[in-house]
DNA sequence: ATGCTTTACTAAAACGATTTCGTGTTGATA
DNA sequence: TATCAACACGAAATCGTTTTAGTAAAGCAT
């Protein structure tokens, strides 16, 4: 409730011009020491708070940082935002957060919110709708306002400054890692192909097939469709004739699927089936037994991202040219895979 | 990059005043059809959009609603965020989320971030850290300006509109279904005491026990430190010389790190040992045998708290008393009880 | 020709701050 | 005593928008 005291009230109650009063208040030279004092506490004294709107309308720039996720419960998410948070703060600028569910619509509400003027720059990563319309204007209009980083989830078609996690190592460490152990058929569970991420992961597996000269089953891939149900897509693959008895899988939840399925069937795990995950999380951490992943090192990618869009937002050189980080993903051993012979 | 494009510049450049221009892209009948559609065109050219902060500025409300949320990855807090988000959207509102990290310092920054015009309400879950040091100072100051609702994480002293889970049934829930499944010696694993919602939640369990005519045994209440490390504090818990043969922990984490610990000492889930949890996330969901939580809807809870507040916010009657909505909580069964005979 | 109503627009205030440029009063110096 | 600098403050512009109040010009009736 409460009226709020702004600089002009303050101003008239004391006799004195607004001009004073806000210099005043930042301790100008040009005040006298006593009208200084008067006016601080009085604002003190007032409770008063200046108008973020009006300060940032007058400054351009709001030194606030737009984040846009696709998902909230997600571990891997949540420590880049760490990392953004930690480096935004270091030079002194605060994060806002939103999340676009996956869905294209509520991307564009968010950038809509979020652009004009309210925050100097944007790090997104991309909703899996919008990598599956290919409709990037919004990313597009967004550019000849505020700078624009994307992580995790990008597409070539966007040119701005990237930060991605090394799909394609860490799809082919998953799969070596268990040839090296002792697995024949290896397969893979991921997602449709217009998933950035999971079409990198394929990738890897493919070449480290190639590499230790397997030939490709096209039956042991698997292109999880989210709009179903995804146990009955993954059971498919442990009802095979030649069942497998290794399964990279492209997230926690398709690797923690399949150990559940697979352990309803009696599978033992990892003596005759290994599983590896990607992003180490809370739901391989806490499953039973826990599982071998691919840690992505979040803190560093949002560290990394936020660096490459301050520098942009605060560069006087208008043309340095976009650039795209990988980050390193390294195995982490779980109960879900053999020890190295 | 780009110069922006404003009113000011578009009245320039067609030789008419800024307001003509603003009057003509909102339609309105005292501008001529021809100027209207030239103003229009012009625009439309140039992709105009309207500076958000000075129209925030101008119209004093922002139609943002600032959410403070204690963790990020929390399944919890995902699903009332998905409430509050809905129900916001409903009523033409936006929501932005930040996180305290349990952070007494990081709650005030987030909210002086948010305040000062930025956001017509604020909906706050209190960090873990503020609960001990017990200062709500930040939260005084703030309800001098805009609504606070607070939910979930509350605390008596703050008087203002909450919503919060009806925790003390949730604790008695878990305790009954325990004892009533033949568990005789039922353990709790709780938070400190300034947690409010562990608070509640072990009082719950102390009424159950009361019910059942169980005498409470000291050893069997848990006092999680989260200062220090987790499992060393559980497992004390199953090297008692009388190990329980019935947890109650009310999170997911403490009932997952029982369950892994008490598998690792070879005791059978469900049959020497069951485990309750709250909170159904994916933890939960994941975990072998997975486990019997307390659901907590958080969604209906999000949904109440947003409506809490719109109402405060376009309420037009100042002194509407402050109420307390209490959300129900719901056993869901999983694997980690026994079934009722 | 005068008065009245429309029409179509502009000027200016307002939101709440900062900041540049002026300006009147001192006090010191030549 | 005239001049200049230092001091302490105010006026006004500015950020980008909306909105109220005002005003020319045209059209119409008397």
């Amino acid at each position: 409730m409460g009226a709020k005291v702004t600089l002009k009230k303050i101003a008239k109650e004391l006799g004195v011009s607004t001009s004073t009063v806000s210099k005043a208040l930042s301790d100008s030279h040009e005040i006298s020491q006593d009208t200084r004092d008067k006016v601080k506490a009085f604002a003190k004294l007032y409770n008063y708070k200046p108008n973020n709107l009006a300060l940032k309308l007058r400054h351009q720039r709001s030194m606030v940082i737009g984040v846009i996720i696709p998902e909230i419960v997600h571990h891997f998410f949540s420590t880049v935002i760490s990392g953004i948070e930690s480096g935004a703060n270091k030079r002194g600028y605060n994060v806002m957060v939103c999340f676009s569910n996956e869905s294209y619509q509520k991307e564009v509400l968010n950038i809509e919110m979020l652009a004009g003027g309210s925050v100097d720059g944007f790090l997104v990563s991309i909703a899996k709708e919008t990598q599956e319309l290919m409709d990037f204007r919004h990313f597009e209009e967004l550019k000849e306002e505020v700078p624009l980083v994307l992580f995790d989830r990008v597409h070539p078609k966007i040119l701005c400054d990237k930060v991605v996690v090394d799909d394609i190592g860490g799809g082919f460490k998953a799969t070596e890692h268990l040839i090296k152990t002792g697995c024949k058929n290896v397969a893979i569970i991921t997602t449709p192909d217009h998933i950035s991420v999971g079409l990198e992961r394929k990738r890897g597996y493919l070449k480290a097939l190639e590499t230790y000269e397997i030939e490709m089953n096209k039956d042991y891939i698997i292109h999880v469709n989210e709009k179903y149900d995804i146990p009955t897509q993954i059971k498919k693959l442990l009802e095979l004739p030649n069942v497998p008895d290794g399964i990279f899988a492209v997230n926690e939840i398709y690797a923690a699927t399949a150990m559940k399925i697979a352990q309803d069937k009696g599978i033992q795990i990892p003596d005759e089936l290994s599983i590896i995950g990607f992003t180490d999380g809370y739901i391989s951490q806490f499953s039973n037994p826990s599982l071998t992943t691919l840690a992505q090192h979040g803190y560093e990618m949002g560290e990394k991202a936020i660096e490459l869009l301050l520098n942009r937002i605060e560069s006087k050189v208008p043309d340095v040219p976009y650039t795209t980080e990988i980050i390193n993903v390294e195995l982490k051993f779980g109960n879900s895979t053999k020890k190295i012979s």
